[in-house]
DNA sequence: CGTCTTTGACCCGCGC
DNA sequence: GCGCGGGTCAAAGACG
């Protein structure tokens, strides 16, 4: 499905000016923010937990810094921090402990576990597999990524196959929520897709989770979608930091993708670079009020 | 036939 | 405790 959606060329993210990055000592959480003109609109954050990653916290910091300016973004105001700062860091889908030892992950169980099409009826634990789930236990989520684009499509193309698995009328907007999940068995990464109820015309996509393995593959060409444009300027340097203990994504080629089986990495990740950041999100967490309207 | 979408029902968290 | 809204499940159907 994905991968017979046109790309959207209107969804290309380009950084630029208006985009901000804000660290938030506090949370730990930064967010990278924007509003472009025909472009993107929306925010980026994640969350690094302080506790493991202090140390790297300042350095990625800079870092992140660093690569916003020199792809032309500038620092900026502050945005409102949403998201789940208690929430611990999980590599998220398959992520192989990359989540710290002391808090529950989700990854932990998914790791080894695949989702299981949980038994018996009636939804079970939305966001932690019911076998990590515990009485009294609180769910978590996984680290998040949102933004919104503007485009006439919904399901905007990222590399990655999803399936859809649910759809919601949303309260206080016309048009519905549709929740997709990714089509790897080993892979729990989870995305929302919805139109802002204040202009039809953006799309408000967030992704919780991160993937474990390579993405299908993008169409060639040289178009690419918001995603993959915001991943190939960002989430090499995101991604980084954002697994502790030097743990790193698997580089992620758009030209082999289409080679790459959709499962082919247990998510162990090794070396280097760019992995897809879009991993993350909900954006009634993250997007501040005023840019969706919900 | 396999994969994906649709959709009603169910579960859970949260506010009142 | 109850109701609401969000999130998920899973059967059924559509599609290639």
């Amino acid at each position: 499905m994905d991968c017979k959606d046109e790309p959207d060329p209107e969804a290309e993210f380009i950084p630029d000016s208006s985009w901000s990055l804000t660290p938030d000592s506090d949370t730990a959480n930064y967010f990278f923010s924007g509003d472009r003109d025909n472009s993107i609109l929306g925010e980026f954050g994640w969350n690094l937990q302080s506790t493991d990653l202090e140390p790297i916290q300042e350095e990625a910091r800079g870092h992140l810094l660093r690569e916003l300016e020199s792809s032309g973004a500038m620092l900026g105001s502050p945005v409102a921090v949403g998201g789940d700062p208690a929430a611990p860091v999980s590599s998220g889908g398959c992520g192989r402990d990359v989540s710290t030892s002391t808090q529950p992950s989700v990854s932990s169980s998914s790791s080894e576990d695949p989702p299981e099409k949980s038994t018996g009826s009636g939804g079970k634990s939305p966001e932690i597999p019911s076998k990590a789930r515990k009485k009294g236990q609180k769910r978590i989520r996984q680290p998040r990524f949102a933004f919104m684009t503007k485009s006439e499509v919904d399901h905007l193309e990222d590399g990655y196959r999803w399936r859809k698995y649910g759809q919601k009328a949303v309260k206080n907007s016309p048009f519905p929520r549709s929740y997709y999940r990714c089509t790897n068995s080993k892979c729990t990464v989870k995305k929302r897709v919805e139109r802002s109820s204040e202009d039809p015309t953006v799309v408000i996509t967030t992704y919780e989770g991160q993937h474990c393995h390579h993405s299908v593959g993008f169409p060639r060409g040289g178009i690419i979608n918001h995603e993959a444009t915001f991943a190939s300027h960002l989430a090499p340097q995101v991604s980084h930091f954002f697994y502790p203990r030097g743990q790193v994504a698997r580089a992620h080629h758009p030209t082999d993708a289409q080679q790459a089986p959709v499962d082919a990495e247990p998510c162990m990740v090794s070396e280097a670079t760019p992995r897809h950041p879009s991993d993350e999100g909900l954006l009634g967490d993250i997007v501040h009020p005023g840019m969706r309207g919900r």
